[in-house]
DNA sequence: AATGAATGAGGTTTCATTCAT
DNA sequence: TATGAATGAAACCTCATTCAT
């Protein structure tokens, strides 16, 4: 028992351990749903013991909140520094905004965190509601300037901008839920590079100025 | 409400109570997830005591099995009718197509089925890949005739349809999704109606012949 | 649903209704132990319904206290009887008796009745109380008389007639108690007639007030 | 009883508990039977909680299990030394390993084993073929190599061996079976040690080869 | 008299949380 | 700080009992 030689048995590394605890949180809540995942999974893939989570954590459902609230903001900011900097049309702002949600959510392991709170938003409501207003629609907001913009200048054509918002991000959000539910079934797992380029493409189509023949035009 | 006979304890419809239960079952589950979800609630929403759920289910995972495969095959095969009594251009047959399904599913309680799958693929694989093969992929199967077929006439542009088809449907499926999340949250809940019918106008912009720009003539 | 024919869909059997559940009763209990039997199975053996046993016992406890109590009885008071009417040796009546406890309990379902008190008897003080006052501690008696005859009149050796009693039958008890345990599970199972009549022969070689009179010499 | 600390809520003795939760199993499930035992009153009677035990035990049935499989077999390997170690008399030996039975077993916890396995044989049919088997029939056969060298010897008088080992030893099973069914309810509780001597003697006599040496003519 | 659908108390089991080490 | 044994509330599930038919 007497400890001679200076071997620290585990490393306290500075304090990435909450960042830590957090991810496989992520992960595990991800993969489960909340209520089906154990803590001691988390605790195992974060490389702790169950205790320790309770010495940064003050539970299962302040982990949950710590991770909704801390994650996607930052990747927001993102998007909007992109806009408040941009100088060019709104085509390409669209682009370089999707780009980025793409690259920054939909490609990391953020990206559970849309699909964990659809599952989750019937039993933490509060914190739906949080995430509806700090991050979804402050991101349609964010866009919705940007397609108005666009249709003033008749780069885009005339839509009722709050929904052709949600539906010109709907593929990409299609594939963030995918990705973490029937993705790891398939066979041929989905190709997101390739699904992301035909994606962008069509909902840009869809928005076009041009052509597109329109619910008003049928006739004409 | 005045009750002049002694007070049943209960009332014995043995045939209508799978189905009921099952309904109720539905809701919960999509409500709450199926960890979260107690089969209490399931059996006070159904008007039936706990006991009576195991009477005509071996458990909750039988519970939810039951759900998703029985019910919305049916469902689907009426899409499939529709597509086999066709006669028409593939663009009206797909709009046919997508209408019976925001009708069939989307605007009913089966809408919770896709959602229920989406978060508990992790837990229920075998399930999962059951519901991915016989009803997604099915489906998908099938618009891509159809998507494929118009390309053919002419009517459609030139798309990889297997990629074409999730990103045409991706605005309904998000609806489906955020109807039983987000919505009921939403200050101003979403108009289903208005959404449909400006979600269908820009998926099919997004795949007509004429002009689009396209990824092939950016630079022209 | 008009019954023109007189067939009656099911055959009022005078009353032996009450005997056929006891006798289910008796085979689940022993087979399974009173806590682990389930009122189903035994209705399902009876070839009643659950709510049919209801009509003749007050419960399961009941049914067990039924059992009991009225099925032993007879067979010792035949026993009894024995003993009134004997005249000749002591050996011979004990034979007589041993021989009619063998058959009219060992080799018929009674004998599960020994087997499921002594199961049961920690769960059922008081009616392990009355089985082995009523029975037991009356059998032994009877025998005791009987035993202690035959030393006073040098046929048998003199022992401690108490313990004597109980050693002396032990064989015979514990083939009861086989037959309900680990009989079943025997690749050649214990050949019931051999077992008594050897251990018939050593019992009353045990007791025997000179050189054992053995199989082998019984003709000297 | 004077507590000046803070009174611990438990104490951790992880190294014993296993052992301690097994006892309070077989005194609990010998009582009351495997089914009519509760977890609660196992762990009460272990001085833990009912999700203690969890942590030692994957449930109820894996107790029992435990239990079975650990308990009886050293006292046997015990019982088969003496045979493997002895040199005198077949006589001799057949004492020593009765003796032997009745100290390990009969007058321990242990005893209740063999009571619990007769009761719960018909709901545990593989636990009683490995009971029946490795123990049972283990022990019968060594008993009867030593019986039939006695009768080679002429020891003892020519019996069928296999039928002779379960008669001989039947009067110490009663005894195993009534200190755990009946004899709590007695008025005068058996008295296990002049049962053994009385039946030892007796049982030794009915497979005597000549005239029984008995208690009253030990010194003779 | 007979049925079996319905009930709900009571058991087993799980797992978030606590706390002695 | 870190651990993981211990806890106990809460969930699932069973089945004796009731009662409308």
């Amino acid at each position: 028992m007497t400890e001679t030689e200076p071997t620290p048995r585990w490393q306290r590394r500075a304090d990435e351990r909450p960042q830590e605890i957090l991810d496989a949180a992520l992960a595990v809540f991800v993969e489960r749903g909340f209520a089906a995942a154990r803590l001691e999974e988390v605790a195992k893939r974060a490389g702790v013991s169950k205790g320790t989570v309770y010495l940064y954590f003050s539970g299962k459902e302040d982990l949950l909140k710590a991770l909704v609230q801390s994650a996607i903001l930052p990747q927001l900011e993102n998007i909007e520094a992109l806009a408040r900097d941009h100088s060019g049309s709104s085509r390409e702002l669209l682009i370089k905004m999707v780009d980025a949600m793409w690259r920054g959510i939909a490609l990391s392991p953020l990206s559970g965190i849309p699909k964990l709170m659809l599952s989750e938003a019937g039993n933490f409501p509060e914190l739906a509601r949080f995430f509806l207003e700090a991050v979804i629609q402050r991101h349609w907001a964010l866009m919705r300037r940007v397609m108005e913009d666009g249709m003033e200048r008749g780069e885009f054509r005339r839509l009722p901008s709050d929904l052709a918002v949600r539906i010109f991000i709907a593929p990409m959000m299609m594939a963030v839920f995918w990705k973490h539910s029937f993705m790891p079934l398939e066979e041929q797992p989905l190709d997101m590079a390739r699904y992301f380029d035909v994606a962008l493409e069509m909902s840009l189509a869809s928005i076009a100025a041009q052509a597109a023949n329109t619910l008003e035009r049928k006739d004409s």
